[in-house]
DNA sequence: GAGGGACGTTAAAAAGCGTTAAAAGCCAAC
DNA sequence: GTTGGCTTTTAACGCTTTTTAACGTCCCTC
C-alpha cells in the first residue's frame, strides 16, 4: 500500500529526527530538509501529500518557502511549526494559504491529529488507486506492470517512459493529470526540456490511443492532460 | 452572493454574543444556539457549512452533538472551542472528527483565519466533486468534460478557457454570473487584463453560439452576463 | 447630450503545445 | 570494446491558445 508522503523542513535536527522517526511509525514516508532551501529544492523534484515547515529557518524561512509554493500550488496542504505564538505570525501564516499553525512546543500526538484531520478533509487522491496495476478504458485494457496495451487482438509493448506516463494518466483519468505532478514523479525533475520530453511521448501515447477513437488525452491548456473515455 | 452558514452552540451568552456579531461581520450567516439540546435541533433543520461548538455545556456537551453529527455527516467541519487545553481532550476532539480546536482565550482574528482555511479546503472539494458535467440549451448540447460543443451533426472542440467560461456560464444559466465570479473562478486574479481577457472569450462564445439564433449570452451591465435560450 | 467608465471586436504579441527528425544515451550480443 | 537496435532527449519549426493592445461603441449619470 502506497503511503501518504510528508515534506519536513525544520533546521533543529533534534526535533526534525524527532518528528520524522514518529511519523515514520505512523506509516507515512517523510523527506526531512535541514533549511528552506534544500526544502525548496526537494519540493521542486517529488509530489508530496502534505508540508510541515519550521518558520525561523537559515537561508529561507518557513513564510518564504510556503509562498513559493503556494505561487503555483494551491492545494498541497501546509503546516507552520514555530516557537513564536504571536498573533500576527499566525495570521500571516494562515494568509500565506497555510492550513494549519502549531506552536512549539506541542506535542506529537496533536501534531498528527491535525495532519489526519487536514488529510481526511483535504486528500482527493485515493491511494489504493495507486497501487493499481491494470486499466481499462475505451476498448483499451493496459497492463502497466508488463508495459502492455492491448486493444481487440493486438498488444502494443510500451516503453518505460509510455508505460509510466499512461500510468499516471490513467490513475487521474478523468481529471486532470497535473504538468509538473507528472514531471516530477516521472522526470523527477521540472525542466523546459523534460516538459518537451513529455511532449513527445503525449504524441506517442496519442498514436497507440488512435485505435479507439472514443478514447482521448485532452490537452488542459497551462495545466496539463487529462484522459477521457467517451462511452 | 450567497453566505457561508455557520451553527455556533455557546453557553455563555457573551461570549455567544461576541462570535455572532464578528462572525456576521466578517459576512458569514450565523445561527447562535444557547446549548447541545437547541444545538442539535438546529443542526437536523438546517444545513451549515461549520459547525462552532464550545465543548463544556449544560444539557448535552460538545463532543456529544460532534459524535451525533458524525453518525450522519462526515463532511460539515466541526471546530471545538473550549476553556481545557488538555491534551486529551484535544486528542478526543480529533478523535470524533473534529477539525480544529481552539483553546479559550483565543483572538476571533485567529478563529476567522482557521475557520477560512477550512472552507477553502472544504469548498474548493466539493465543486470538483458535484459539479455537473453535460449542459443542454436551446440546439446545444455541451460536454464540458470533453470540451465539445455540439449542434446538429456538427462538434465545436472548445479550447480550455472558452470550455470553463462556457461552463460557468451553463451553472448560472437565467441568472446572472458575476463578473468578478469568473474572473477568480478560471482567471484566479481579479485585474484589468485579465478582464478584458474574459471580454474576448464572450466574444468567442457568442461566435459558436450564433449556430441557434434562440441562444445568448446578454450583458448585464456593471455586473456580468447572463446565458438565456428562449425556447 | 456630454463625459467617463464599462464593454465589444479585431489584430498582433506572447506563451504554450504538437510533431517530426536528428542526436545522444543505453544495453545486450557478438 | 564495438556494433546494432532500441529508448530517450534535444532541437527546430509550425500551430493553437491566451494575453495584451488599441480603438470603437454603448450606457449610465449628471
Amino acid at each position: 500500500m502506497e503511503k501518504y508522503k510528508l515534506l519536513i523542513v525544520e533546521d533543529d535536527p533534534n526535533l526534525g529526527q524527532i518528528l520524522k522517526e514518529y511519523l515514520e511509525l505512523k506509516g507515512y514516508e517523510t523527506l526531512l530538509c535541514p533549511d528552506g532551501e534544500v526544502g525548496s529544492k526537494s519540493y521542486n523534484k517529488e509530489v508530496f501529500d502534505l508540508c510541515i515547515l519550521d518558520i525561523m529557518m537559515p537561508k529561507k524561512d518557513g513564510f518564504t518557502l510556503a509562498k513559493e509554493i503556494r505561487l503555483s500550488d494551491k492545494k498541497t496542504p501546509i503546516i507552520f511549526l514555530t516557537a513564536k505564538s504571536m498573533k500576527e505570525d499566525t495570521i500571516e501564516g494562515f494568509r500565506i494559504g497555510g492550513d494549519d499553525y502549531l506552536t512549539k512546543p506541542f506535542s506529537m500526538e496533536e501534531l498528527l491529529m491535525r495532519l489526519k484531520a487536514i488529510i481526511r478533509r483535504t486528500s482527493v487522491k485515493d491511494l489504493a488507486k495507486n497501487d493499481q496495476k491494470e486499466f481499462e478504458f475505451g476498448q483499451f485494457k493496459f497492463l502497466s506492470d508488463k508495459q502492455l496495451l492491448k486493444i481487440n487482438n493486438s498488444e502494443i509493448k510500451l516503453t518505460t517512459k509510455e508505460n509510466e506516463l499512461l500510468r499516471l494518466l490513467c490513475v487521474n483519468k478523468d481529471e486532470v493529470m497535473e504538468r509538473t505532478t507528472a514531471l516530477k514523479k516521472i522526470w523527477h525533475d521540472d525542466t523546459y526540456f523534460n516538459a518537451r520530453s513529455m511532449d513527445v511521448y503525449i504524441t506517442k501515447l496519442r498514436k497507440h490511443l488512435k485505435e479507439d477513437q472514443n478514447v482521448q488525452i485532452l490537452t488542459i491548456h497551462g495545466r496539463g492532460f487529462k484522459l477521457v473515455a467517451y462511452i
